[in-house]
RNA sequence: GGGAGUUUAGCUCAGCUGGUUCAGAGCAUCUGCCUUACAAGCAGAGGGUCACUGGUUCGAACCCAGUAACUCCCA
């Protein structure tokens, strides 16, 4: 069978993942062996792929073929999320397109359109995901609208509102007026913008007498008294003021205590009120306080009994409670009211101003603070033992600086608004009364039960007569269940998969869902199976371009993954996605780190072809005794170190281990070492060795690149492989015993060798030009050993051992060992003086500073003893070799 | 405004308990090679006041304090 002379990516991942499915080798069912269990973070099923899945991903891919072939029970549970605002606005749109407006639908006309379109588009990043070769149990795929899920998220709800952990009740929150819905504190994006302060006049009335000003503009606003001047960027809201507020120490203002103030435009009085919450030096330091519409104003107005004046509709247009303005957009609004304001002589000024607004995640409206009856859940007592898992150290994150984050959050939680003014999702199981009672309940029928005798009705209760909330619960109350529902742990809690999975053991995603998420599966996991969901969980960083900006979708600045994975090969782009991701560290994404990858399985590709083209020569000796030993043990070093990345998740390292492992030691120094003449067989014991070092290669590179390794563990050089013998499925190698000595000694020569090279660069000399080399050991190293190596790297033509110095040779030093080729007409005595001197210089200098350290009776009396053992064996080395070049020195000058 | 983090080669990052004259890797750069596995390659090389200022120590990239710049979270 020949080889092609490159590799077909798109070939090979077709055929081998579709191989891979048809003999399940992802399926995971339960047995004896131990379990190794990672549900994916369902990713929403609007989303397309898009760089930072391709990260998520890939980490978890690698994490689980690993554990695949350490010999665990590898399960990786798929899925996908509803995410309720997201996928509603999509089929808005959708609806909009074909000239259906949401307004004119029922419920359940709008939800069987919402799925018909989930079963269109929703598998679409499913899909993708297996083109990057993301290894699941597709057979356990979820979805977090399933019947048995959304059961799931009913009687947990059901369970915390028995608890007392669920209530219902008016709050401020902060309202989507595109989205129409409330928004939870954690989908709203923080961005400063270039605002501008409108500083406004209010008239002041002695007591309830106000004067009749306001038809007089003349006479309005002269005397400081007669007004004050209030600052604010939304002047638009000043009809739903119900107070003017000043700190009672402010001088300027004592005069205004007791009195009242006048609402421009609509001439509505209101209390000039008292309170040090007022900062003095912020605006005017007279405040306008709008209950209605700012969270601040809101507890202010509590504080001192203030009604309440909500002058906003749900989409964000003014309501008849403004009495100017009705209908009119806030923003369009606000542009008008300035006009209103100026004409009757109440705009003072307007100054530029920059403050932080909120938008909403999901449809990115300015977010308008609204006060609502909302659905809330009690956080305080969840987390406090969600927090004691990762204090103690039962939940690791990785990288561990999130604990600080988390524990501040945990500290300083606030109720979760859980409700959402949408269709799409799991209906609150709330249930109406005629009369406004409520109860709860899993269905109209239980809801009757108990609803019964709750009535006030002088008729008869009838089941018709109960209604259900409108709302919907929060995307992330169904998602915090996920660990537990995905194995059906709600339905049937003692089932043998539950049992067997749960907990997990790692969690691979984004820290900006530490709370959003995470927190709220270990809370879950703690509440309803009284056990933490999972052991690590392994922060990703944000996928950034080269300019560090976030990669999205409307700056136009990520590539498309699946184009990637075209262009250079999943294997490819997976190696590139993992060059440079620390964990929690931000990943700079650069498609020439793709190309890294691309070319570094070419590289693999054509060891493999020169050792596939290779004829085995029975009766050969095996001149190769020591190169093998060689790799043998350097493999099992790095698999110490890989091993040892991995053990602290350090990804990037353990693939930069394997890399050089593969590139460096496996390609350029052994197959060089081994290599047989162009055309020359090769004997059975070398051909044998390298064919396991390959096998064993392949195995190692597997979880990163996994498409071309199962395409070349099938290749005939490997023997006969039955159907299930797979690269995927193969037990990874196991550490062996180390030879120090060989590794050291072995790395002199290497520098030897490199020595000759540059040799060669210097002088001008043809790599094909063989070339005479002697030593003199001065190391006690038996270069015997190694005289075949180094005669077949450094092309020489004689090797000699020797016991005095050449004269009239090149001459480098390794260690302390000597060299000399001997290239009479070649040497400039002059260079090489100043070369050695060069040496010798720095030689004396390293010798100094090692003596004035030894002389330091300080440090001869604090450092370790093993410290001052290490500089006195660097001074007598210092020496020796000093010695060494003086001698040169002394033999050049003769 | 409060909290956290980052700052080491042109770029992306290592540097674990302070101890090889002030330091490593990959990529990029430069030089020479189309040497029948690979130019997606081979062989070499150069490149750093470890952000800045002070302190602790026999000894600091590492510990402490302050300064600056950037990033993130919360208000």
């Amino acid at each position: 069978m020949s080889i092609s002379k490159t590799y077909q990516p798109k070939q090979a991942e077709d055929k081998w993942y579709s191989y891979w499915l048809q003999h399940k080798f992802f399926r995971s069912v339960p047995d004896e062996r131990e379990p190794y269990t990672i549900v994916i973070p369902p990713p929403n099923v609007t989303g397309v792929l898009h760089m930072g899945h391709m990260l998520n991903n890939t980490i978890q891919d690698v994490l689980i073929r690993r554990a695949r072939m350490k010999g665990k029970n590898a399960c990786w549970v798929p899925g996908t999320d509803h995410a309720s605002i997201a996928t509603e606005a999509k089929v808005v749109a959708m609806l909009k397109e074909r000239g259906i407006s949401k307004k004119d639908l029922s419920r359940s006309e709008f939800l069987s359109y919402a799925w018909e379109w989930k079963e269109k588009y929703g598998g679409i990043i499913l899909e993708q995901l297996k083109k990057l070769g993301a290894s699941c149990d597709w057979d356990r795929t979820r979805f977090t609208m399933d019947d048995d899920l959304s059961d799931a998220v009913i009687d947990t709800f059901i369970h915390l509102y028995k608890k007392g952990l669920i209530y219902r009740g008016v709050r401020m929150v902060n309202w989507d007026p595109q989205g129409k819905t409330a928004v939870s504190d954690e989908e709203v994006i923080r961005k400063e913008v270039n605002q501008k302060l409108y500083y406004i006049r209010y008239a002041v009335a002695q007591g309830s007498q106000i004067s009749d000003q306001r038809s007089e503009k003349s006479d309005f606003g002269h005397p400081p008294s007669d007004f004050l001047t209030i600052a604010t960027t939304r002047p638009e809201t000043i009809m739903a003021d119900t107070a003017i507020c000043i700190n009672p120490d402010d001088q300027r203002y004592k005069h205004l205590h007791g009195k009242k103030a006048m609402i421009p435009l609509i001439g509505r009085e209101i209390p000039i009120i008292l309170d040090e919450y007022v900062e003095m030096d912020f605006g005017t330091g007279c405040l306008k306080v709008t209950p209605a519409h700012d969270l601040n104003d809101y507890e202010l107005g509590l504080k001192h009994h203030l009604p309440v004046i909500d002058i906003l509709n749900d989409d964000g247009t003014l309501n008849e409670n403004a009495q100017i303005l009705m209908g009119e957009d806030r923003f369009i609004a606000r542009k008008k009211i300035v006009l209103l304001l100026d004409e009757e002589g109440a705009l003072e000024k307007v100054e530029d101003y920059k403050s932080q607004i909120g938008f909403s995640e999901r449809t990115d409206a300015v977010i308008e603070p609204k006060l609502s009856m909302q659905w809330f859940c009690k956080m305080e007592e969840m987390a406090k033992p969600a927090l004691d898992y990762v204090l103690k150290g039962d939940i690791k994150l990785i990288p561990d600086k999130f604990i600080n984050t988390y524990r501040h959050w945990m500290e300083n939680v606030h109720d979760w608004t859980i409700s959402r003014q949408l269709w799409w999702g799991q209906q609150i199981p709330a249930w109406y009364l005629p009369d406004g009672q409520f109860v709860i309940a899993k269905n109209r029928e239980e809801a009757f039960e108990q609803a019964q005798p709750l009535s006030t009705q002088h008729s008869p209760l009838t089941i018709d007569d109960l209604t259900q909330d409108q709302d919907v619960l929060d995307t992330w109350f169904s998602s915090w269940l996920w660990p537990i529902s995905v194995f059906d742990g709600f339905k049937d809690p003692n089932n043998d998969d539950i049992n067997y999975y749960y907990p997990t053991n790692d969690l691979v995603t984004a820290p900006e869902i530490l709370f959003f998420w995470v927190a709220r599966m270990i809370m879950a996991g703690h509440e309803f199976r009284g056990e933490l969901p999972f052991r690590n969980v392994y922060l990703t960083g944000i996928v950034r371009d080269k300019q560090g900006r976030k990669m999205s979708k409307s700056l136009g600045n990520s590539p498309d993954p699946l184009e990637l994975i075209e262009k250079y090969g999943a294997d490819g782009v997976r190696v590139g996605m993992l060059l440079s991701s620390p964990a929690g560290n931000d990943l700079m994404f650069d498609e020439s780190h793709c190309e890294q990858g691309r070319n570094f399985f070419n590289k693999v590709w054509n060891a493999f072809r020169l050792v596939k083209g290779w004829r085995v020569d029975k009766n050969l000796e095996n001149p190769n005794k020591v190169a093998i030993a060689w790799f043998k043990s350097r493999f099992s070093q790095a698999l110490a170190e890989i091993e040892n990345n991995f053990s602290q998740y350090r990804i990037s390292e353990a693939l930069m281990a394997t890399y050089k492992l593969v590139w460096d030691d496996f390609c350029a120094w052994y197959l060089e070492m081994i290599k047989p003449a162009y055309e020359h067989p090769i004997d059975r014991e070398t051909y044998e060795n390298t064919i396991v070092f390959f096998e064993n290669v392949l195995k190692i590179l597997h979880p990163f690149m996994p498409f071309i390794t199962e395409e070349l563990w099938h290749d005939e050089v490997f023997g006969e492989r039955t159907e299930v013998d797979c690269c995927i499925v193969a037990s990874m190698p196991e550490i062996e015993q180390i030879n120090t000595q060989l590794l050291e000694e072995t790395e002199i020569v290497k520098q030897a060798i490199t020595d000759i090279r540059n040799t060669r660069n210097n002088k001008q000399i043809s790599p094909k030009e063989a070339l005479a080399l002697s030593v003199k050991a001065n190391s006690g190293i038996n270069y015997n050993q190694y005289r075949s190596i180094i005669g077949k790297l450094g092309n020489l033509s004689a090797f000699n051992i020797v016991d005095e110095k050449v004269s009239g040779a090149v001459s480098f030093m390794v260690s302390k060992d000597e060299f000399f080729i001997p290239l009479t007409g070649n040497i400039d005595p002059v260079a090489e003086t100043e070369r050695l001197n060069k040496e010798k210089e720095y030689l004396h200098g390293f010798l100094k500073s090692v003596e004035v350290k030894l002389g330091n009776e300080r440090f001869m009396k604090n450092a370790k003893p093993e410290i001052i053992e290490n500089e006195l064996k660097k001074k007598a080395d210092a020496e020796t070799k000093l010695k060494i070049i003086q001698d040169n020195l002394a033999s050049l000058a003769d």
